[in-house]
DNA sequence: TTTCATCGGTTAATCGATTAACCACTTTGC
DNA sequence: GCAAAGTGGTTAATCGATTAACCGATGAAA
């Protein structure tokens, strides 16, 4: 095996200088190539197997076609694939490449993350966090191009993606109210993330417009897991005026929920109707009956933010955008009329 | 703010020749640097800000300080991201970046993908499969460094890493004999994974060595779901010289077990014991009680697998490697003595 | 007949680093 | 006293593309 074929090697081939060569094969330079030119070109190219070396390109046009992905918790959270997914997805049609780099959240190293990109020359960055943080855009962004996924700023003056979180609680709570639950608890965790304060916000509003003070009905716990799901909902359903169904935080917390409703000899969902969000594979649909749930739409927001990015990259002066993705509802068999 | 600086400003800020700065600022060139030259150059610098352009250095040295990872499945599966995060942590102490691909397991996919990461030039490649998989290594990668991930070749051309099925299955079956268990139930799916083959072949080893026929003891399913476990874990219970203990294909399948041993009034441990493999952290600690589990090490063969490519970059002349990763027993709360 | 596009290319500069080869001046060894 | 070795640099070539500027024919318009 000899080295890889230049350029310079397919010009020769094709009897052309290497301007030419590059022209042909990258359609540039407007009408100047000649039909049968350009297919002599194109045909040692093929011959030698001739690939581009984008390093060079790169050099000279400023451009990498890659794009910089700094995910604050790429691996441990199951969400994070889809996202991954979503990107690499959008970026692949339109001949990106994924440049990864995972920070475990901490600043310092988000910074050196964003710093090696820079280096690297991507042509510009996502910033991911993995549950819908507020945050602020660090400095040392310069001016590349950036798009924040699933986290926005305080001031909107970045594009940004996020659930909306209002909008899939209002759908899985229709689900329990179009069955005629009025009486829905709510199970949820102390830690600090804005999904748990909007959750939580948007299930009190739409129970005080049902006539309904939701205090009664919430319990909170430390964190979003599955023995804690089932603490709180023993302690719920232990309650005087027992809600008819619960919205959990999470699937986690919800299959703590099934089991405090099998020890209680409680049936879900003729006994208690349960609801929750997130819609992790590996959980709502594994569950007996499957889980109704909203669902994260992590590969779409994916997406959407190279695409933004993209457009961004075309029109740097392009003014940013705000999105709130959609949280669908993946409607199973834990609802039931209340008796 | 103007633009980035370059290595001539910072050579002309400090007084000195391009060369002199590229010398002083990367440590080579032996003892040609003055020592107080070299801190004249560091602090001009860092007074400019000064960030090397990896993509000049990349075309001039032939290294670009990139790892491309081609996965079959990326993101679907929830390992994905522990291996992804094992590799991209190895990576990251070396002062490489991990550029992803995922091709959804098509073999044209996976061509193509080589094809855009050798054009950017990438040092090496991580050719990851998720479950085990023996599979050839594509032609098109001609001569670039490559690792296989949770795969391995027919005739061991390539360094690989897989998990240690066998030593894995051993080790939770090790629980259940260690317990008194030697009527030991299998569940597993009909798919064609080397997994599969590996798990099911060492448990019928180990328990003929007990002198017990598995055979009565086997059920099959199409597929590794926690439905198709509660299916088979239901026909299993139900025959004549039922089970102690069983040892299911994984933790999907263990969840589906848990179900019908509740249904038919059976406890776990003290009625039926169970084990299973992978350990997913979103089910095995999750069930109730917690599942005994051996852990698929994706993180460790992803920092392996750096490791190894690292080292064939340094040494293209080293032979391959082939390494069994040992699954630890996470040991949690399902088994007990049979009585 | 002169002028001036148009066609189909070529030449050479350029992107921002690294590094081989060279150079002037001391110092050291014998 | 003179060659060899060491010191502390500089000059210029190079990596492999892209692209602005130029160039020689040819044909058409004035």
């Amino acid at each position: 095996m000899t080295k890889q074929p230049r350029l310079a090697d397919v010009a020769k081939a094709a009897g052309v200088s290497t301007a030419t060569a590059s022209m042909a094969l990258n359609d540039t330079g407007g009408r100047r190539i000649g039909p049968e030119t350009r297919e002599r070109v194109r045909a040692a190219a093929a011959e030698l197997g001739y690939r581009p070396n984008t390093v060079a390109r790169g050099l000279r046009t400023r451009r990498t076609q890659m794009i910089g992905f700094v995910g604050d918790d790429v691996a441990t959270t199951p969400f994070a694939g889809q996202m991954i997914r979503g990107a690499h997805d959008a970026a692949r049609e339109a001949g990106f490449l994924l440049l990864m780099v995972d920070t475990s959240g901490d600043p310092a190293e988000t910074e050196e993350a964003i710093g090696a990109l820079q280096e690297r020359q991507i042509d510009g960055i996502l910033l991911a966090t993995m549950y819908h943080q507020v945050v602020e855009v660090p400095d040392s962004i310069g001016s590349t191009p950036c798009v924040l996924l699933d986290a926005r700023t305080p001031d909107g003056s970045a594009s940004s993606v996020v659930p909306d979180e209002r909008g899939g609680t209002l759908g899985v709570l229709a689900e329990l109210t179009g069955a005629g639950h009025v009486r829905i608890g709510h199970i949820t965790t102390r830690e600090q993330v804005q999904a748990r304060a909007v959750r939580l916000e948007t299930w009190r509003e739409r129970l005080r417009d049902c006539g309904i003070d939701p205090e009664p009905l919430l319990v909170e716990v430390e964190r979003g897991t599955t023995q804690l799901g089932y603490e709180g909902a023993l302690e719920l359903l232990a309650r005087p005026d027992r809600p008819t169904a619960l919205f959990c935080f999470n699937d986690r917390m919800a299959m703590g929920v099934y089991r405090a409703a099998a020890e209680l000899g409680l049936s879900i969902p003729d006994d208690l109707s349960v609801v929750s969000y997130d819609d992790q594979e590996l959980i709502a649909p594994a569950l007996h009956p499957g889980l109704t749930s909203a669902a994260l739409p992590h590969y779409e927001m994916g997406r959407w933010a190279v695409v933004e990015l993209l457009r961004r990259l075309d029109d740097p002066e392009a003014a940013p955008v705000q999105h709130l993705m959609p949280c669908p509802v993946a409607r199973r068999h834990s609802v039931a009329k209340p008796h």
